[in-house]
DNA sequence: TTTATTAATGCTACAAAGTTACAATAATAT
DNA sequence: ATATTATTGTAACTTTGTAGCATTAATAAA
């Protein structure tokens, strides 16, 4: 929960994974293999970290217990905006935050909802109709880290 | 995928621990040790799998991605009924299965469902208001294993 | 009931994911 | 340019889960 106060190269290598992926959500593993053993996976797990609690980014569990990470649109530090789903193609096998407000499902008596996490698969836009495409990779804007201090 | 074939002292005794929770999912690191050094781990592992393809149990998969295993009510070998929605309680901690049908939230054009998981947390009928109960035990009915032979 | 068959169990080893401790490095402030 | 300390790399460790194999014990057959 310590929040970052320096910009580094390696932190700025780490967030150029995630955004050339603007939509996709990424897991550790992935990131470390794409970074080429250029960065420690100890250090990558603790920017990760650290961009989810700067609010950068937050951090997603599948329906299998498999986690990733994506970076936030409409989140800030210490509050993330749940206000979305998460999907996962089962052709492509990309994970993605999607934009749908989900309403909270009627409880039986007694209970009571603080928050939810909602997780659907199924069939990508760029999987649609099924076998058209492997795995889609677009181009992400260019952004850099922006001094964050104390 | 096997399916298995032999009733055992050993399984009932895994089943036992979850016809203590009649509501209530269970961990694996739990039920070892709820048998207390009893049966190896790597049993327990392959006892509950065996369970779920069995359709006795369905395994869940919580929103930090902790794997619980509960009992099934409506669903048989090969289909679990996915028609309910798992609940944790902030205050005692323990997870549940709800009889709550969730409706399909409407995704953005191009997306294609097919399945869905939703985890709720908040609190249970036995911690409302908060701090009532710390973690509550129900008694189950003792059920055996019944013959399932080839 | 006794014997044969093989599913189930226990054990060891292994792999993946994640965390902790600590010394070395490198951003930032002075 | 120097001092401070956040960040990084390395090694060790924990937890969760799986795989191989020899032993044990349910069930089927005699």
């Amino acid at each position: 929960m310590e929040k970052q106060k320096r910009n580094t190269k390696t932190k700025q290598m780490v967030l150029d994974t995630l955004l050339n992926e603007p939509v996709t959500a990424r897991c550790h593993s992935d990131i470390v293999q794409q970074l080429d053993g250029k960065i420690d996976r100890v250090t990558v797990y603790r920017i990760l970290q650290g961009f989810c609690d700067d609010g950068l980014t937050h951090k997603i569990t599948d329906d299998t217990g498999k986690t990733y990470y994506a970076l936030c649109r409409d989140c800030s530090a210490g509050h993330h905006d749940d206000d979305h789903i998460h999907f996962r193609c089962v052709n492509c096998d990309t994970v993605s935050c999607i934009k749908a407000p989900q309403q909270m499902p009627r409880l039986p008596r007694g209970y009571r909802a603080s928050g939810m996490s909602c997780f659907i698969s199924g069939y990508c836009p760029n999987c649609l109709p099924p076998e058209r495409n492997k795995r889609p990779k677009s181009a992400g804007a260019k952004v850099k880290l922006t001094g964050r201090k104390k």
